[in-house]
RNA sequence: GCGACGGUCGUCCAGUUUGGUCUAGGACAUCAGAUUGCCAAUCUGGUAACCCGGGUUCAAAUCCCGGCCGUCGCACCA
């Protein structure tokens, strides 16, 4: 069994995620759900975002609708020049992308923005035909990615967003106005967004429906080295990648050698690699790997990808693009309202420009379930996920070494003392062992046994996941010891 | 979206070749009871499935058609 078997078997045996509407035949592919298990280490996860990234460099964090106008798109062109064109055979339905198709066949160069009439004429005058069953080609249209919705009686057209992040260029001015902000200053937001992808695959790896943690840092551009908390994190060692190569660098010996555009960039880099190292991935396997100019997406200059290697390949955990003003330039000027802004150190007015971090959060669940998977075969072939225990979908599990003997309702006085402050579980279904390897399979790093001693000294053990071994403690100190446990 | 292969209890698999003895079987998981009492113990009992729709037939898990989903390859990933 690959990894990925074995991770997708726990998602669904132990109640991470499965599929959406499974129980009818027409569920469309693409949509996952998240379980309890799995919804408890989604928050936790998010949590450490805030904490690492928002909270850390004082970010504000909004909250936006799923549901944005049509001007958005097109303001962002995601509606005009940047949808694909593609040419369908009517015989098969084999659908191509229509400009790269005719490079390929003809060695005539397409540019992208080539209109449908023209490509038409194109395929015509070199009679091309379906590489798969010769049949003729249909006209050439656009194929867009973005869910379309009906609004009202009327269904004026809106759009799912494709991504969260026209959700804070929209709204930065008043954020920005009412917030009191200071360039430079970043806004996240964590939420949903929709691709009508053409082969979603491989459950959380490729969605239609998915989580993104996205944030847009606003900045001076004249001011992209001019950045006091550089100072925090210039020995962090980055991984950095052009595809081939690897270089450990720290940040400050990144930017002198021309491998990092920035400090501002850097800075970011940095922080989102001290996050990661947090979640428990290896970080020996991750790499910010530089894109290529072909493989940028249209509106980045410079461009990041942070890439984990997984079972199933490098996985693409977060986009980091600096998107210049291309976004608030095209906002002011299909709202025709004002995006500029004083920098309040210099009391000019500028257009900031952005970095963005946009983490796929789902992708990030799946490799650290995969990064923290062990199976130990010196017990059994226990299966033990390895999660940090802020990270764990459960902290602790009480249990009563036997339900007799008033030693299930002591376990379950000391389940409801921790409840509230902790994930907690009671458990007290057939065999003590039995019941830790349950535990441990979805990754509660603490089990607390009632024993008999418990009812004569109000002792408990306590048993740690990754060594099974226990600990007695006093159940007076528990709290104080779960709170410990949760340091990060 | 195209092609190949597949879809049976929560999970994995048997059954489909040759339609009937399948009232669909097993393992793991799960639930109840007994026994035990610190690392997946044992025994007994239980819950639980043929992806959806149509067709052929006296009879369909099994054959045919369509759809949906999955895996892989191609394409796609703005």
């Amino acid at each position: 069994m690959t990894n990925y078997e074995q991770i997708m078997k726990l998602a669904l045996e132990r109640g991470f995620y499965f599929q959406s509407c499974e129980i009818y035949a027409d569920a469309p592919a693409g949509f996952w759900e998240y379980g309890p298990t799995g919804v408890n280490m989604k928050n936790k996860f998010i949590e450490l975002w805030r904490r690492e990234l928002v909270r850390r460099d004082g970010m504000m964090e909004i909250d936006g609708s799923q549901i944005m106008s049509r001007s958005v798109f097109v303001a962002s062109r995601h509606i005009g020049n940047f949808t694909d064109p593609i040419i369908k055979c009517t015989k098969c339905n084999s659908t191509f992308r229509a400009d790269r198709y005719i490079t390929e066949r003809t060695m005539e160069k397409v540019p992208e923005q080539t209109s449908d009439e023209d490509l038409n004429t194109i395929i015509k005058k070199y009679d091309l035909h379906c590489s798969k069953c010769n049949g003729e080609f249909g006209g050439a249209s656009r194929f867009n990615m973005m869910f379309n919705v009906g609004i009202g009686p009327s269904a004026e057209e809106a759009f799912l967003r494709p991504e969260t992040c026209q959700t804070i260029f929209v709204d930065f001015p008043r954020v920005f106005k009412t917030m009191r902000g200071k360039l430079p200053l970043g806004i996240a937001q964590v939420g949903k967004s929709f691709r009508n992808e053409i082969a979603p695959r491989q459950s959380l790896l490729r969605l239609r429906e998915f989580y993104q943690a996205e944030i847009e840092v606003f900045c001076n551009p004249n001011k992209l080295n001019e950045l006091p908390k550089f100072e925090e994190i210039k020995h962090t060692v980055l991984r950095l990648s052009d595809g081939t190569s690897f270089t450990e660098i720290s940040a400050e010996e990144g930017i002198e050698k021309g491998l990092l555009p920035n400090k501002l960039v850097a800075y970011y880099l940095a922080l989102l690699k001290e996050f990661y190292e947090k979640t428990g991935i290896d970080i020996q396997r991750s790499r910010f790997r530089r894109l290529q100019d072909d493989e940028k997406a249209f509106y980045a200059s410079v461009a990041f990808d942070y890439e984990v290697e997984t079972s199933i390949g490098w996985l693409e955990l977060v986009a980091c693009n600096y998107r210049s003003d291309y976004d608030l330039k095209g906002h002011s000027a299909t709202s025709k309202q004002s995006f500029e802004v004083i920098d309040s150190s210099e009391q000019v007015k500028i257009l900031p420009h952005v970095f963005e971090m946009s983490i796929g959060v789902d992708r990030s669940l799946y490799t650290i379930l995969e990064h923290s998977y062990f199976e130990d075969y010196e017990h059994e072939n226990r299966i033990v996920l390895k999660l940090k225990p802020y990270l764990a979908p459960i902290l602790v599990g009480v249990l009563p070494l036997m339900s007799k003997d008033g030693l299930n309702k002591k376990a379950e006085e000391i389940y409801s003392d921790l409840k509230l402050e902790f994930d907690t579980f009671y458990d007290d279904s057939r065999s003590i062992g039995r019941r830790y390897r349950r535990l441990e399979e979805i990754g509660v790093p603490f089990a607390v046994t009632v024993d008999k001693i418990t009812l004569e000294d109000n002792t408990v053990t306590v048993r740690q996941r990754d060594t099974m071994e226990q600990e007695r403690i006093n159940v007076s100190k528990l709290r104080h010891f779960f709170q410990e446990a949760l340091q990060i």
